[in-house]
DNA sequence: AAATATTAAACAAACGTTTAATTTAAACAA
DNA sequence: TTGTTTAAATTAAACGTTTGTTTAATATTT
């Protein structure tokens, strides 16, 4: 699907309302109105709210895969390179907060009828470079053998995102007044509690 | 707030609908229907929908401190009790993952003036208990000290919600196909993958 | 002149809540 | 136990809004 600027503009606006508001919160009018154009434009544009969703989605949907495999194909030592792949991660999970937010939130809404298939594939695909990376340093004598590498990735994004789902309650403890002491603690802080982590259970003996 | 066995009743029906489809999906008249009661009912006991989600707030919430201490001050050594402390958060979290995930994305929903003061002090008297633990234990020598202690509950907790906002693709790769397979998978892999994870974590030197 | 974009107005459906009438339950005196 | 009184529970119907979407007219580009 072609998306002028507009439309970009419009699912942008979306993206906004929805991560802040869900999907139903978010009214058609809401949207329309924050991205000052007709209520119309919205039907117009992109068929219905839903196929807005599907279009936000689609956008989002992005060249990971990629940047993952240019990283893990790096020069340097194995686990070197599962530093840079959670930089890489969580820099991405950040920056992609509210659209991860509504997939969490709306890809398991029942009411939806999003396209599960195409999220889940893209899902796989990166899974496989992610598993193949870990083979090959198991291989190599690095990483020990007995690790669940499907639940590596849910370690490494929900130790992010249930930070973020509990921002209230960390913005007590750690004093994170601004968005900046937030982006701080999250490029510093968390992303080297989350290295360490992942290279100590890939390196744990038993 | 006294609560009668009919209010409780729509309170957990409620519960299961607002996890399903979220606060606004989840009109009064379906969980009028579903608990089998007229929607003006909810109003009559609750005053407004809004105080609906209130309600079932404190009344989850108040028994929401985990029964930690039991398990933490057992005669064991400190691995063992990191791994009883786990299995039994992870026992609760899936136990009252609806509530959980009405938390996690009603609290930060700006439409929605919840109390979150309440839910942040519960959460600071649960991490007291923990740091407790874990400092008892690295002054034992069992525990390295350069860890971040308030990033152990989020890789804890995120890994499992991780998962269980990703349980299209979970069901995918681990043929997940009805409920015991999920809740096995929960209780076996999962639970096992997380005890490792945090094990090596503290005991990951450099 | 033809195609595309934009608009205000209207649509039926669903929303949360209130009303007023009725049924059920509890309390009490005879 | 009985009939009566009072309070609580339950109901169908209606309220005014808001919802997503469509229409038909107008404006702008191509």
């Amino acid at each position: 699907m072609e998306l002028n600027e507009k439309q970009i503009h419009i699912l942008l606006v979306a993206e906004k309302l929805i991560a802040e508001s869900g999907f139903d919160g978010a009214s058609v009018r809401k949207i329309a109105k924050a991205a000052k154009v007709n209520v119309a434009m919205i039907s117009y544009y992109f068929g219905s709210k839903e196929k807005l969703l599907s279009a936000l989605m689609t956008y989002r949907t992005s060249d990971f895969r990629i940047k993952a495999e240019s990283v893990l194909s790096e020069n340097s030592s194995y686990l070197e390179r599962v530093d840079l792949l959670i930089a890489l991660v969580i820099k991405r999970i950040h920056a992609n907060r509210r659209m991860y937010k509504i997939v969490h939130f709306e890809y398991s809404n029942e009411n939806r009828k999003l396209d599960v298939e195409h999220y889940v594939n893209q899902k796989l695909e990166n899974y496989s470079v992610i598993e193949n990376f870990i083979k090959a340093g198991q291989e190599a004598g690095v990483f020990t053998k007995n690790v669940d590498i499907s639940l590596i990735f849910p370690t490494i994004l929900g130790t992010y995102f249930n930070f973020y789902y509990n921002k209230p309650f960390f913005k007590v403890i750690h004093h994170l007044d601004n968005a900046n002491d937030l982006d701080d603690f999250v490029f510093n802080t968390l992303t080297k509690h989350v290295q360490k982590t992942i290279k100590a259970l890939l390196t744990y003996e038993i």
